[in-house]
DNA sequence: CCAGACGTTGTT
DNA sequence: GTCTGG
DNA sequence: CCAGACGTTGTT
DNA sequence: GTCTGG
């Protein structure tokens, strides 16, 4: 999960759109630098990573930090520095000695945050002094169909449109006898929160822009592996919006704006079969609810026909599981009900709202004496919960609304 | 002691 | 680098 | 992560 | 199916 994101911002914009939302950058990259700026940011690329200031290399001796970390925390409380940093996507151990083969590279462009709990393994060094944020606009994640025939790519950005920090951790190695260093990252997973659970079970790690929660994973005088950090590495529970997009975004040379854009909502009937399914809910429920017609009651065993008794209750459980199987069907189907079908429905207990039979219905006017007609509200009252319901009789409102749908 | 792994996802 | 298996 | 390649001999 | 390239 999570292996292909989008960065197609210029690290000046990066830079820019962080510090707005309280992250320092001290440092950043050129914008002509060697980060990747794509739509389609696949691993091997170069991509932007935002971390506390401080040594390439050291994470190995842990021991004898204690006095280091001291010295470092009276210029850390206020002093720390952020910088921005070009690194490569999949992660290789600073201990590594030769270039690692392909294969092993792409296994470390994730990390379950669940093998971060255990204090062993290849993570065990950079969990404690090299955490980092990871920059995306956005990830992908492919929804398989039919058995894994298909597979529809779809796009998960912030709601709230800012960029999107993703925890993550860092290593820098120099392998014998090259020149440079290598800074390379991967991205921490973990279990994918409601939203994404039908896209995927893992999902990465978000983090709030400026949260505490970031100053927390960032923090470099916290060198020791401690439940503050673990328990930053749980599913998303802010909104997110996630939605299919372009099937050209899986060749990674495809690269355009347009995996990005949301696809325009369905018109008309947008779901044939759960609109079919509502209405007969609906209809049903309805149907139950309604006073007992002319073939029932030739089918109620003749007894006391005079009597004005049609049934013993107007209530009928079926027709109340029917009405929530309806709420149910609408709601993990993302389906709209009609308003007139909503209107008609208490939304506390699905009884089907019938004036005179399962409701009654009365005017309210809160003005002084009733003097403004326009603030006659209409209020029906559910017999079995008493839960209310109220309509503005004034024509206001749908004024607003006629000249809304207008503009669109 | 040395040698070798150390990782994830998905699919069955 | 550090742990496990042999 | 997905898409695309995966092979040899001999002739131009 | 499995490996490689991006």
């Amino acid at each position: 999960m999570c292996g292909r994101y989008a960065l197609a911002l210029r690290p000046s914009q990066v830079r820019q759109q962080l510090e707005q939302s309280q992250m320092p950058v001290a440092e950043a990259p050129d914008d002509d630098s060697d980060v990747r700026q794509s739509y389609n940011f696949a691993p091997g690329y170069h991509g932007l990573v935002y971390r506390a200031d401080g040594p390439d290399t050291g994470g190995q001796q842990d021991g004898k930090t204690e006095s280091e970390a001291q010295l470092t925390t009276e210029g850390a409380t206020g002093g720390t520095k952020y910088k921005l940093q070009s690194m490569q996507w999949g992660l290789v151990p600073f201990w590594t000695k030769r270039n690692p083969d392909y294969g092993s590279k792409m296994k470390t462009i994730n990390c379950r945050d669940d093998s971060l709990f255990e204090d062993r393994g290849m993570w065990t060094t950079m969990k404690k002094k090299k955490r980092c944020i990871i920059v995306a606009q956005g990830f992908y994640e492919w929804l398989k169909k039919n058995g894994g025939k298909e597979k529809i790519p779809h796009f998960t950005k912030r709601k709230d449109g800012q960029l999107m920090c993703l925890a993550g951790l860092w290593d820098c190695v120099q392998f014998e006898d090259a020149s440079e260093k290598l800074f390379t990252y991967t991205i921490i997973t973990t279990d994918s929160n409601k939203q994404l659970n039908f896209l995927h079970d893992r999902m990465p790690v978000i983090l709030d822009n400026g949260s505490d929660d970031i100053r927390t994973w960032l923090d470099p005088t916290r060198t020791k592996w401690s439940k503050d950090l673990q328990s930053l590495l749980r599913p998303y529970e802010g909104e997110l919006e996630c939605y299919p997009v372009s099937k050209d975004v899986g060749k990674v040379g495809n690269n355009s704006p347009s995996f990005l854009v949301k696809p325009p909502k369905a018109k008309g009937i947008p779901n044939k079969h759960l609109h079919a399914r509502s209405t007969f809910l609906y209809h049903a429920a309805t149907y139950l609810t309604l006073p007992i017609m002319t073939p029932d009651s030739h089918a109620s065993s003749g007894v006391t026909q005079g009597e004005k008794q049609p049934k013993p209750s107007s209530h009928s459980p079926l027709a109340l599981q029917l009405g929530s199987d309806l709420q149910q069907v609408s709601r993990k189907g993302q389906l709209r009900l009609a308003v007139d079908l909503k209107r008609s429905m208490c939304k506390s207990c699905n009884t089907i709202l019938i004036p005179g039979r399962t409701a009654t219905q009365n005017m309210e006017n809160q003005s002084r004496d009733g003097k403004k007609p326009w603030a006659d509200v209409l209020v029906v009252t559910c017999n079995l919960c008493a839960g209310k319901k109220r309509f503005p009789v004034g024509a206001s409102k749908q004024l607003e609304k006629a000249k809304r749908k207008a503009a669109l």
